[in-house]
DNA sequence: ATTCTGACA
DNA sequence: TGTCAGGA
């Protein structure tokens, strides 16, 4: 497929796709005609990068580990380098601290909703929502 | 119609 | 990340 299916398929900006692949995280290969094509394997390759991506952390870890995270979980001990478990380790524990920090953001949210709800006027209606 | 590279009022 | 250019 090219870059406008896989685009579509991943709810990922055609921009963002070519962005990866500048980054190192992704490598299609070329049609003749200089078009990158993408076989069923990126489908789920960009989610997986999104993924990272939105857990915090950054493409240039991304595109050191994802190997390490591939499809067929084969643990090569080749791979297992110290460098890359302390990495992994690292980005593990930064990980536990950005849940506990958002858990913590989530439940004061939650506390604020309850007690607004608390004090709501049964009367008065909700407001029109706006447009945009 | 789609994609490509490079660039930034 | 968006978006526009200029070309294939």
């Amino acid at each position: 497929m090219r870059i406008g299916e896989l685009s579509a398929r991943t709810g990922t900006p055609r921009r963002l796709l070519r962005y990866y692949e500048e980054q190192g995280l992704i490598v299609p290969d070329r049609c003749a005609n200089g078009y990158r094509s993408y076989d069923e394997r990126y489908v789920d390759r960009v989610l997986q990068i999104r993924g990272l991506l939105d857990a915090g952390l950054p493409t240039r870890i991304i595109k050191q580990i994802l190997p390490c995270l591939d499809k067929p979980r084969t643990i090569y001990f080749p791979d297992a380098t110290p460098e890359m478990i302390a990495t992994l380790e690292r980005e593990r524990d930064r990980m536990t601290e950005r849940i506990a920090c958002l858990t913590r953001n989530r439940d004061a949210i939650a506390e604020y909703l309850d007690a607004v709800r608390g004090h709501a006027r049964p009367d008065t209606a909700r407001e029109p929502a706006m447009a945009s």
